[in-house]
RNA sequence: GCCGGAGUGGCGGAGUUGGCAGACGCAGGGGACUUAAAAUCCCCUUGGGUUAUCCCAGCGCGGGUUCGAAUCCCGCCUCCGGUACCA
């Protein structure tokens, strides 16, 4: 053991061990823990926040292989998507090459720093024997029914002449080239991911080691909401009903209007030659006003009189349908029934509109309510008024009453809704999986589209001239290339065209979990058998911003692999772990604009991996966000020299051997002080609690520091210590430990030693501290042995001086005895 | 507006089931070592009452339950994240 710490030059020592160990390979038997962390999207640079993301994951795997458990712990690239196509788009670089190459770069500081990967399971999306399995299930949902093809609103750039991404508009102008977007339908591929909803809310209960924010966050996004609908059969039209969604059945008959969305596909049958004109401008001022919407604040609502008449379902009464900008057209029917009486929205349209307004729930069936006088909407439940039949219920009996009623008529019936929309995957770029399918006109004529089979796949993605195709503007860069597109049907053999679309990116990410158990497998995407042992994941760790989008893909994609027999779970992951964001010193996110970027390379090269890694768990629980601070990193290091050199220092008491018990004296306050720090440690480690485990080594070492071992009984005891200690601090500061465990006699690495198990007989307490209160207020402390009874202890509490004093001439009326703990004298 | 989370010293944070608030670290102050500095080691460090002792106040604010509340309940305030004419 060297005299003085350098991290630089024992680190990639037992880096280079370790993989020559293959220490983090998965054994196939005993008990298993998968550990996973999010995949980044490999990018030029390594930020902290990628750091701290690997590293809950990484103390994980450290701890839990030490503890016996069969890890698994990959890594890999989530490698195709935007920012590569976009940078491509910029330099003229292919983005294969620059991927390639930003890979290796992740890949030699995720070394540098210590992380304890399997790397014989890395795997790359971009490549073609990963992708081709999205082909796969594509086709295989495309059986199932979960693949279709849709109509769809897109932003239409005019001047780029391409599809662009809401956050690519800026009030109403292309962000890129600020040319009007224009609002078009277009074609697309959606998953049919709604067919779950119900399952994916239900599920939600399940997870109960997922947070509440999560969560809560999906189950609002899925939003749930039972009701009923309602068919309006329209005056004069005999072929076309209105069907409206609503979750107040029991105010029906308090509509005097209905509302359709101004692009509602009825529209052409409900306008007449008086309002057609006076519609369509008001639809089409709607769309184009769409992109243009700012958040925050609601537009004035404001609508059109269509110049139809719906027939209300039991009273047959005529009520006017109106087109209105607040009635959205993927929600629902697009169409709603309008109760102004009670629903606020409702009633302010029909003040600005001077349509009627009719009162049918009250708070009682004797407070009658006056419309002529109302400021507001009454929009609680109560009881029904004027409504025919179901006058005298309540809204609850109402509502399902009402429903059923409906339903006897054949005009509706109880509905639920969700706002949760399907998937539409379809890009139009080339840095992604392309979608298998052909077009032929001859087999084909619809262009339904003809799935390419199954053992033609992968459909790869072809070479190309990046500056030719590249370009950002103009149809998909896939059309752009003849050799890929120009095929032959795969029925008649005849020319046919290749999709020229590709897939969302977070298709990759919605089963790659499960490719790590045989990333390379050539038969199926997955080893059934392998999945079936080491499924769920265990602990997923990753950043709060995929709460939905990621993580429900990923939930809707795990279903649809149980469907196919490929996986027995329906839920991927049992405990999820957000992590918090890691921001500059000053409080701000870390980024180039506010010049607050902090650099593992740099803090690795200054200080060390085992002192990086240990801030970083040091500063804060995982799931806050924390500020980088030079200070605290400089205090880590300070503590990791701290801990060498009282390994240094004792390193002669290494040859002393473990002949341990009957200690006492200050042999027995080491062993005590090393092993209560080893109960905590670990149970802090199980509960996620990795700032207050450094704690609590921080602890040990300056109990242990001072100390100078002068006995055969002190030194053994002292070795054990640090031997401890070492292990305590293996999964966040492995390096270090390793080195000192070395020093101390180990010849295997930290993980093949095992998690010791901490003496029960050294742990427990010696003597108990009671603090004693009067009146709740602390006025003194007295020390027992353990196994003191209780009516002793109150004994001795009262007997003390400063104690006896206080109660001097005062009745004591009760005495609260907490065992352990303290007790309170309550007097008068 | 609605849904979720949070609010504790100068700062980051501990406080696991209602039981001694402030572990550990940073910053600051004092001391030891040194010719000196750095490094290291030791001590102090919530505020107030002129402080070895002792007393009072104190966990965003105001109430409540309890022998006892950072923790439970009610009503507010502030911040963060999500979401919004959702019928």
């Amino acid at each position: 053991m060297q005299e003085t710490y350098v991290p630089q030059s024992i680190e990639p020592k037992w880096q280079e061990r370790w993989e020559k160990e293959n220490l983090f390979k998965l054994k196939g038997q005993g008990e298993k823990r998968y550990i996973l962390e999010m995949f980044p999207y490999p990018s030029g640079k390594m930020h902290m926040g990628h750091v701290r993301n690997y590293l809950i994951g990484d103390v994980l795997a450290r701890y839990y292989r030490a503890r016996g458990f069969d890890v698994l712990h990959p890594m890999g690239w989530d490698a195709l998507g935007l920012p590569a196509e976009n940078a491509a788009i910029q330099d003229g670089r292919h983005p294969a090459e620059r991927t390639r190459e930003n890979v290796a770069h992740f890949k030699a500081e995720m070394k540098s720093i210590g992380y304890s990967y399997d790397w014989d399971r890395e795997i790359t999306t971009s490549d073609p024997e990963y992708y081709r399995w999205n082909q796969w299930f594509f086709l295989k949902m495309r059986q199932m029914g979960l693949v279709y093809r849709r109509m769809n609103r897109v932003n239409w750039c005019v001047s780029c002449a391409t599809v662009i991404a809401n956050e690519q508009v800026k009030d109403g102008l292309c962000e890129r080239c600020n040319a009007v977007v224009e609002l078009r339908q277009m074609p697309e591929w959606a998953f049919r991911i709604t067919r779950y909803s119900q399952k994916l809310l239900d599920n939600l209960d399940q997870l109960t080691e997922w947070p509440d924010r999560v969560t809560s966050m999906q189950r609002h996004w899925i939003g749930r909401s039972p009701g009923a609908e309602i068919v309006f059969k329209i005056d004069g039209v005999d072929d076309a009903a209105l069907s409206v969604f609503t979750t107040r059945a029991d105010t029906l008959f308090g509509v005097t209007y209905l509302v359709v969305a101004p692009d509602h596909p009825l529209m052409q049958r409900l306008v007449n030659d008086e309002t057609r004109q006076a519609i369509l401008e008001f639809a089409a001022a709607q769309a184009k006003n769409a992109g243009k919407q700012k958040r925050d604040e609601e537009p004035e609502k404001e609508g059109v009189f269509t110049g139809a008449y719906a027939i209300h379902p039991f009273t047959g009464a005529k009520v006017p349908v109106w087109a209105a900008n607040f009635v959205v057209s993927d929600y629902g029917t697009g169409a709603v029934m309008s109760v102004p009486a009670h629903d606020q929205r409702d009633f302010e349209f029909a003040k600005k509109y001077g349509l009627s307004i009719r009162a049918v729930i009250q708070k009682t069936p004797e407070a009658s309510i006056d419309v002529t006088a109302l400021e507001e909407a009454f929009v609680n439940d109560g009881v029904m008024v004027n409504s025919e039949g179901f006058t005298g219920l309540s809204s609850e009996k109402g509502r399902a009453a009402i429903a059923a009623a409906l339903k006897d008529k054949n005009l509706g019936g109880p509905a639920v809704t969700f706002r949760q929309r399907d998937w539409g995957f379809s890009r139009q770029r080339y840095w992604g999986t392309p979608i298998p399918i052909v077009y032929c006109d001859r087999c084909d004529p619809a262009h339904e589209g003809i799935s390419v089979p199954e053992d033609q796949l992968p459909v790869r993605l072809p070479d190309i001239d990046v500056s030719k195709v590249l370009t950002g503007r103009g149809e998909p860069p896939l059309a752009k290339v003849p050799e890929f597109i120009n095929t032959i049907c795969p029925i008649c053999g005849g020319p046919a065209r290749r999709e020229a679309e590709t897939m969302d990116t977070f298709v990759d990410s919605t089963w790659y979990f499960a490719r790590y158990l045989s990333p390379h497998l050539k038969t199926a995407p997955v080893d059934a058998e392998v999945a079936a042992r080491m499924l769920p994941v265990d602990i997923y760790v990753g950043g709060p911003e995929h709460a939905v989008m990621h993580l429900l893909y990923f939930r809707f994609w795990t279903m649809v692999m149980k469907a196919l027999g490929l996986v027995t779970v329906e839920e991927p992951v049992k405990r999820l772990v957000t992590q918090g964001i890691v921001n500059g010193p000053d409080g701000r996110k870390m980024s180039k604009r506010w010049g607050n970027v902090v650099s593992p390379r740099d803090i690795v090269s200054k200080h060390g991996a085992d002192a990086a890694r240990t801030f970083v768990m040091f500063a804060g629980p995982p799931e806050k966000d924390i500020d980088w601070s030079d200070e605290q990193v400089e205090g880590c290091a300070r503590f990791l020299n701290r801990v060498w050199r009282l390994a240094y220092a004792n390193v002669k008491s290494a040859r002393f051997a473990d002949a341990l018990g009957n200690e006492s004296g200050r042999a027995l306050d080491i062993r005590r002080a090393a092993h209560r720090a080893l109960q905590k440690v670990t149970d802090d480690i199980e509960r996620l609690s990795f700032n207050t485990a450094i704690a609590r080594v921080m602890e040990l070492v300056n109990t242990l520091t001072p100390i100078k071992p002068e006995t055969d009984a002190e030194e053994a005891a002292m070795a054990e210590a640090i031997r401890l200690m070492a292990v305590m601090l293996s999964p966040v500061a492995p390096h270090l430990a390793e080195e000192i465990s070395a020093s101390y006699g180990a010849t295997e690495c930290l993980q093949l030693q095992g998690w010791p198990a901490f003496d029960a007989a050294l742990t427990s307490q010696t003597e108990v501290a009671y603090a004693i209160q009067i009146n709740g207020k602390l006025r003194g402390e007295i020390h027992v042995a353990p196994e003191m009874g209780k009516d002793e202890i109150l004994a001795l509490a009262k007997a003390d001086a400063k104690i006896s004093a206080q109660l001097e001439g005062k009745a004591i009326r009760k005495e609260i005895f907490v065992p352990n703990r303290l007790i309170n004298l309550v007097v008068g």
